[in-house]
DNA sequence: TATTGTTATACTCTATAACTATA
DNA sequence: TATAGTTATAGAGTATAACAATA
């Protein structure tokens, strides 16, 4: 039998669970998952918008669409580097800060429920686990960046 | 300071590392996570268009297009319903199935890294916790289907 | 009348290639 | 020459509204 890929399998279909309520959910502000990883990244970050490109893990010319449509909803706007005259910084507004932060508190009060069946013990068990599954992930690979700011 | 969100913060920063690593094999195989889970759903389901809307959570008119480029690739196919003239089945297809099963094999190689580090006992605890978890999603949610197919 | 599926339309997300401005 | 960002283009994914066929 070797290995039984059990975990392998939770993890992929509690991750699609969780997907499904940030999209409802950010749908409900018309925001994309893309648009709430974008928010969350922003909360503590300043970058260029190569650099926000490559934290997203696309292409910077799909950013030019990205920070162009958020910028027009007042979400975030730009800014020229005044070191390199080519770059742009990217940043959040008081208005993207406060909807990133309604969004958030959203997420948690909808995950809530299906965490509440587990006993303190277990919750905080589980969340040491995850965490040290995140953390490999981010050793290994660039994806870093979620809603809830700075990961590592 | 009440609850402290950070099981919540966990399970959304964990999915989507997961996400990152379907993304990025779906894209190998020219497969969107929408199509990734199209396969993963006909792979014990024929269901009729309305259906694998109702399990995706999208709209009836998503799915035509949706079927439609899976169908041009050989992955699915779509019959007559006997019964009722109206109705579209739609199956998987041998070459999808291969590949669906391609990719779950990659799928968990490709998490396996992640989860490695973990003892076994606590493999086998974290396994059980999410499993917990995913469960009372179900019972909340209509958004079954994962690569895995049937959960519940 | 209600339901099943498709079509027409519009918008977001995404990448590739070509371009401009700066370094 | 190389890098930062945008534009042009094309295709996938998504929803809404309108439609044809069937129930």
């Amino acid at each position: 039998m070797g290995s039984d890929d059990a975990l392998e399998d939770a993890l992929v279909r509690t991750s699609f669970r969780v997907m499904a309520v940030l999209t409802r959910i950010g749908s409900d502000h018309d925001l994309s998952l893309t648009q709430l990883r974008v928010l969350g990244l922003l909360r503590d970050r300043r970058p260029r918008m190569t650099e926000l490109a490559a934290f997203l893990g696309l292409d910077k010319s799909t950013m030019t669409g990205l920070v162009e449509r958020a910028e027009r909803r007042g979400l975030v706007a730009r800014g020229k580097s005044p070191e390199d005259r080519r770059a742009v910084d990217v940043f959040i507004t008081p208005a993207g800060r406060e909807l990133a932060e309604r969004v958030q508190e959203e997420v948690r009060a909808a995950l809530a429920p299906f965490t509440d069946r587990l006993r303190a013990d277990d919750r905080q068990l589980l969340t040491r686990l995850l965490d040290s599954v995140s953390a490999a992930a981010t050793a290994n690979q660039a994806t870093r960046g979620t809603l809830s700011g700075p990961t590592g």
